[in-house]
RNA sequence: GCCCCGAUGGUGAAAUGGAUAUCACGGCUGACUUCGGAUCAGCUAUUCCGGGUUCGAAUCCUGGUCAGGGCACCA
């Protein structure tokens, strides 16, 4: 519908002979001025009404001039209905676009480190990355899942020098089954690494040690033992917290292997000049790109995050060759990105070009920073239990419980704009009712149950006019498309919120059963239920039967 | 110090240079407990400060104030 309109103001405005005009097809802000808005300037404003109207005919039954040059537009009770008709039938196809068609996009999200424990900053990461894949791909995208893990590093050989503390619980949980003892693993790897951090100052040098030979690939067969070992439970414990999301991925990169081609094209860079030595290290001079210098390599030889990156992204274009590429990673790291692409803009400009950094907030506590080493880390797995703990109070089913915990925090986070930090009051929680995951999940539970007692063939009788939910629902794709161009899953959320509120008014004051208008009535549901059935899964909530 | 980002009712957020700034939470009133009350209806209160551009500014420019982040060998 949108694009008719769309199409009719372009064409009015050609015959007006003023076709470079800009303009926008919009939601009019409030209901009363109709479905859609297009502003055009008080000038020609009555001349386009007048075009917009014998071109789209009888499909709008009011077309009016306000404000300062507003061409509103009513749809008519049949376009309304045919775009209800059409969301009703076309089921989980409804609300799927082409804007992405033919593209591959690959998307780097959640980058969790093995041998530390992912917190509620890799669950942003996890839960805005699974959405924005899911966007693209209903966009009609082929969408590649990636995850960037830092299985090097000195994080890594503090844990590992905990094993000369713990080695004999590390012997006895290695040998059981792999499933069997997850959390008692990780969780000893959590005290080797406190253990470890602890022990640095006293023994710093030797755990460097450890720390140049995980690089080097050249540990004892002891630490090996232990580094193969605790990277397979940490691995292991994610893919577990994978599945309890709902994510997956096509391709894991690790920072064991980007080293190596991180140092290997910075070097290379070097001697084209790219880049510089400055007191051992090599280094970009952010400088002449407005931005300031970083190290990318050390002055020791290894490589920095830095250069890691250009290795990955690389590495990324060797195994998947894509027409985009977007990284989700904290805010924090919006300097080092800028600083990394200006570099890889010079070495490879068609992959800088194409790559984009989508940045998010944090999940800010009032009680505090949160620290590893202070102990105070919310962990994924431990936020995720204690508001399932919450919602079990009304949900006995453990499973159901945990699906509306998932909706409650997705929703949370999902519903303000990537960038901006959610402050997480730990007293407060987070809302159940109102504007909330469960409130979207509730309003499809009552209209599926709806669903599951129709069958009556009476009650044939149409309403006078379209009902406020209809008005709604018709504009679905046209939202779920801009999301996914902003790569902004809060549009959604924000529509979804409305549309379940609408719903709910819609319920209060309409009887469907049993009605005269049964069977309009009944399609009304089935086009809300499938909009809200695909709209939370582009948004990665799951749809609860029951609740 | 330099750079980046932000500031919208008591709280959390929307708003593509356009209409009377929208939504939710909270608080206060009320409804109904019929197809499931994690519901519905109503009331309540808002664009950080100063200057500018524009027919028109929450939005753009400029100068402040405040908050967050980054700024060479961590990731």
């Amino acid at each position: 519908m949108e694009e008719r309109i769309q199409k009719a103001v372009a064409e009015a405005l050609q015959k007006m002979g003023i076709g470079d005009v800009s303009f926008v097809v919009e939601r009019p802000s409030n209901k009363a001025y109709g479905d859609y808005a297009v502003f055009i300037g008080m000038k020609n404003a009555e001349e386009v009404a007048k075009s917009i109207q014998e071109k789209l005919g009888n499909s709008v039954s009011e077309i009016a001039v306000a404000g300062a040059g507003f061409v509103n537009i009513t749809l008519s009770h049949e376009a309304v209905s045919f775009a209800v008709a059409e969301a009703d039938a076309k089921g989980e196809e409804w609300g799927k676009g082409t804007a992405e068609s033919g593209k591959r996009v690959i998307v780097e999200y959640t980058d969790a480190n093995p041998f530390k424990e992912m917190h509620i900053g890799h669950l942003m990461s996890n839960i805005i990355g699974e959405s924005l894949a899911r966007l693209i791909e209903n966009e009609s995208a082929e969408v590649i899942r990636a995850n960037y893990q830092g299985d090097v590093g000195p994080h890594v050989a503090k844990a590992l020098w905990g094993y000369s503390f713990f080695g004999k619980e590390f012997e006895n949980l290695s040998g059981g089954s792999p499933e069997a003892k997850l959390e008692e693993k990780v969780d000893l790897l959590g005290q080797m690494y406190v253990y470890g951090n602890l022990d640095y100052a006293k023994h710093k040098e030797e755990i460097d040690e450890i720390n140049v030979e995980i690089y080097a690939g050249k540990m004892n067969s002891l630490v090996k033992h232990v580094y193969d070992e605790g990277r397979k439970w940490s691995l292991a414990h994610f893919e577990k917290i994978y599945r309890i999301l709902g994510t997956h991925f096509d391709y894991y990169f690790f920072e064991s292997e980007t080293a190596e081609p991180g140092l290997r094209i910075v070097r290379d860079g070097l001697e084209k000049g790219i880049f510089e030595e400055s007191e051992g290290a090599v280094i970009y001079r952010g400088e002449k790109k407005g931005l300031h210098t970083l190290v990318f390599i050390t002055s020791a030889g290894t490589p920095t995050y830095e250069a890691k990156d250009i290795g990955l992204a690389f590495l990324k274009e060797e195994r998947v060759q894509s027409d985009r590429s977007l990284i989700v990673t904290a805010a924090e790291q919006i300097g080092h990105f800028k600083v990394m692409l200006a570099a890889l803009g010079e070495i490879a400009p068609l992959i800088a070009k194409k790559t984009e950094h989508v940045s998010h907030g944090f999940l800010r506590l009032t009680t505090g920073k949160m620290s590893s080493r202070e102990g105070n880390v919310i962990t994924a797995e431990g936020f995720i239990n204690s508001i399932t703990k919450r919602t079990l109070v009304k949900n006995p089913d453990p499973l159901i419980a945990e699906q509306v915990a998932l909706g409650a925090i997705k929703y949370m986070i999902l519903r303000q704009a990537p960038g901006s930090d959610i402050i997480f009051d730990e007293e407060k929680s987070l809302s159940l009712d109102g504007d909330s995951g469960p409130y979207l999940q509730y309003a499809l539970v009552r209209a599926r149950k709806i669903l599951t007692y129709a069958g009556g063939e009476n009650g044939t009788d149409i309403p006078p006019a379209p009902y406020v939910i209809e008005r709604l629902i018709l504009h679905f794709p046209e939202v779920a498309a801009r999301a996914a161009r902003e790569t902004a899953p809060n549009l959604l959320v924000n529509y979804l919120t409305e549309l379940a509120g609408e719903w709910n008014s819609f319920y209060a004051t309409e009887q469907v059963l049993g009605s005269s208008e049964e069977i309009y009535k009944q399609r009304v549901t089935r086009a809300f239920a499938n909009t809200m059935t695909n709209g939370l899964a582009l948004l990665g909530i799951p749809a609860t039967e029951k609740m």
